[in-house]
DNA sequence: AATCATCACGTAATAACGTAATAAAAAGCG
DNA sequence: CGCTTTTTATTACGTTATTACGTGATGATT
């Protein structure tokens, strides 16, 4: 089988499991959200609230930001999308939401490529820290600028 | 003696220490870069880039956006100030450059407020998951989004 | 069915944030 | 001093995100 097919599989499975959140939690995954959820899975990686714009517009119709931004709202709120404050721009989450571990999103400095990565041993840390600093919760996302090893 | 007089003498301290930085690093501490890292302390949190042009222009001078960013690009570099990218904003970084430690901006998602707290845990856990990542260093700093407690 | 509330989306305008390009002034250095 | 490098000023522009307001769809309640 090839690596496009296996990707296709992936992005399928993506698909279907955002779509059972959102069912599940009452949420409506609706055309626009799932296209803009779509179309940052086939990306692989981070993707402009503009460049969302322009690779979901055609001829006969032009997007607006802001549809654009709604969407994306919708998405990090039902968990399946990450904002990267960083470079300003977003990419999918992976991974089952597991309540103990801290999603991290490794972003490569010079690249802006990201991996993500759950960590219960940062989460671990990180709420000691937080105690520390009176704080009584804390974001399971965090990002991490860093330079990738080629 | 009263705080406000604490907080006068705090003040002085930093700068005291910035400007010893600089001195040891053979680093500008021009009269801007001064005045915006001077500003930033009074505030005692996170301040935006247009707000810093607008607290250092006057009448008779109104400066550029371009020039807060300079100086700012400047006191990042130092390590002195910290973008806390997820709020548009930059902020004082307390504390000894201590190597073993990742400096942490929790960062109350309601009212912007943050504390910094220094955690060798954190770093050494962080450095773990960044190895899993295919990462070879990470950033000394991270922002973590959360509620402050009260 | 009629009413009411809520949510999603469209449209337009604009705010907020950041950078490029160019020139002038100031600081360091032989 | 004269030369180079760094810093600052000014203007314009590009990018990112939000506000305001209207409309239609959906769903629950009476």
């Amino acid at each position: 089988m090839s690596t496009k097919a296996l990707r296709k599989e992936e992005e399928e499975n993506l698909l279907r499991r955002a779509d059972d959140l959102c069912r599940q939690n009452n949420l409506r995954l609706t055309p626009i959200r799932e296209r803009v959820y779509r179309e940052l899975v086939q990306s692989g990686g981070p993707v402009g609230a503009y460049d969302l714009v322009d690779r979901l517009s055609n001829e006969k119709k032009r997007l607006a930001p802001v549809t654009i931004y709604r969407a994306l709202d919708f998405l990090r709120d039902a968990g399946l999308v990450h904002r990267l404050a960083t470079q300003n721009s977003y990419v999918i989450s992976h991974g089952q939401p597991d309540m103990n571990a801290m999603k991290i999103m490794f972003v490569d400095a010079k690249t802006g490529e990201t991996v993500e990565v759950h960590s219960t041993e940062v989460a671990e840390a990180v709420r000691k820290a937080a105690e520390q600093a009176g704080f009584k919760s804390v974001s399971p996302f965090m990002e991490v600028e860093g330079e990738i090893a080629q």
